[in-house]
DNA sequence: ACCAATGTTTCCTTTTTGTGAAACTTTAGA
DNA sequence: TCTAAAGTTTCACAAAAAGGAAACATTGGT
């Protein structure tokens, strides 16, 4: 150590000889404070003439012919004691900071992504409130690209959005995923045709109108993939899934949509085979400034909420 | 250090570390605290991560991008702040211990020297007075003998007492003499005879009456080297000197006292070389328990009183 | 793309602190 | 008077804390 910086030049008395004073003074003797402290006396002595020097008072008297508070000595513990519960208040309050997250939480939603089963945002947000209930959560649905340029500017704390074209500011957590495929509606040339049948006529997929989404989304790169040519636009899942209910064009749905939408009656996989991919959902917060600790947490309760344990 | 004892297991939070904490905060980043602090910055860096680890939170985010609190950062700053200001109480608490002087100072003083002009009393006490306003004195008159009983067994804080036969168990700071001849009074066979004059005659001062204290004293122990048959026992002073002036008696004096008699006219020295000698007054306390810091305060007072510069 | 500024890390030194053992000192009590 | 108990002091040592220098890493601005 160089020297002494300017702090605590006259201060910063010793916590540790106050509490030790504490201690023998309530042992009546040094002695008798050998065990309570586990320190040999000699140890303690010194801490006792040590802190004597530092206050400039003398606190005891002290030898073979018994212990006693110097009338300064019992001012000085009173005052201590007052310290000392005041220094583990200060304790106690840090220990709350920690354990009582509050504030607010910002989170981005994929606008497309509700109705997926394996989603359990609602399980994530449960055990959140429960170890976080003071935090107020204010989620946002938009699309991936407005989510992540959120997270990366701080005005989100996290956002669960397809992983696609991962930014290298953003840290991710993969959630669960999603399997997609091209479908088709009742009445449309493909409908009801095995993956063989299709690939034995030879099909121009590209030859067929096609929907999909208007913004960027794995949905719009699987588009891409195939060729196809993109005749109608949408903005959300619905208005997709009833253009391909029309047997007019065909655009790809997230399995469990066509389930919801009732299946082979309904829509019909094309070329399962080759046309199903799928998203992996993730949940994305940046990494620096480092995310909060309600941030954080929150994040824990996405990940457990989506682990196969659950 | 063999282990560390079971004090502060998790708290002892470092005073020191909080200080840094707050300067760095209000110097808005640890370059900038450099200088305040007076510490190169890998130190600061490492004093905040320590506290960061200790206190579990993050407390700001830093690095070139800039430096920002977080929100545990801001509450755990305003707990500090309160924290040492706390702190900085305890130490104005300690210091006016140490200032303020309190209760009740208990002084003998050999109830046959307040007559002595060389006696500063009246100044000590005065100075005391104006350093410790809070203590009250209490001042008792006794015996020699008595006045050390009762310093210690602590009945007394400090006593004037001339110093003869030190007891070892007090200690004994000097304050000033007492000169002391032999007298006797007008009409005394040795009246008016100088030391020559009378050593010429082959006196036998033991063939005189004598006149002394009735109680151990400097004047008893005079009085027994002299040989001579104490027939008169007094008190006080003025019996004593009453007793010399009837020119009946030989007796000891303080020279001062002698003075105020009227000197030559009234009671004259007898074998002055060989029957002067000088009495120390001195302050005396108990070795132990050691006096406490208003009889300290006092004999300074005492001292200083009757030191040769005032 | 380069540079300056801000922190962080690593490595090493110095100082301070905490500790016990043992020899002493003092005092109360048998 | 002798002894046991309570503290103090001295000595020696280990560990922690404080500190700095220098090499790095990151980022904002030119």
């Amino acid at each position: 150590m160089a020297k002494r910086a300017v702090l605590g030049t006259l201060g910063d008395v010793d916590i540790r000889l106050l509490r030790v004073f504490v201690v023998v003074a309530e042992c009546n003797g040094i002695a008798a404070s050998e065990l309570e402290l586990n320190i040999g006396k000699s140890t303690i002595s010194r801490h006792i003439s040590d802190l004597e020097k530092r206050i400039g008072l003398r606190l005891c008297d002290r030898g073979p012919s018994g212990f006693n508070l110097t009338s300064e000595g019992r001012q000085v513990l009173d005052h201590t004691r007052q310290l000392l519960l005041q220094i583990d208040e200060f304790q106690s309050q840090i220990d709350s900071i920690q354990r009582n997250l509050k504030g607010t939480i910002r989170v981005g939603i994929f606008d497309q992504s509700s109705t997926n089963p394996n989603g359990r945002l609602h399980q994530a947000i449960a055990e959140f409130d429960e170890i976080a209930p003071d935090v107020a959560i204010n989620i946002l649905l938009d699309s991936p690209s407005a989510l992540e340029a959120g997270v990366t500017s701080g005005a989100l704390d996290l956002a669960v959005v397809p992983n696609y074209q991962p930014s290298s500011a953003l840290r991710y957590r993969p959630l669960y995923t999603e399997s997609m495929c091209l479908y088709c509606g009742q009445g449309h040339p493909l409908f009801g045709l095995s993956d063989a049948e299709v690939q034995d006529r030879d099909v121009d997929l590209s030859a067929y109108k096609y929907a999909g989404y208007g913004f960027n989304s794995p949905n719009m790169r699987a588009g891409h993939k195939l060729r196809v040519k993109r005749a109608a636009q949408v903005k959300d899942e619905e208005a997709l899934a009833l253009l391909i209910q029309s047997g007019r064009y065909l655009g790809y749905l997230a399995d469990h949509v066509a389930v919801g939408l009732g299946a082979a009656q309904s829509v019909w996989p094309v070329l399962r085979d080759q046309t199903a991919y799928s998203v992996q959902f993730a949940a994305v917060v940046r990494k620096r400034p480092e995310p909060d600790r309600k941030t954080t947490a929150f994040l824990e309760c996405l990940t457990s909420a989506h682990s196969p344990a659950d």
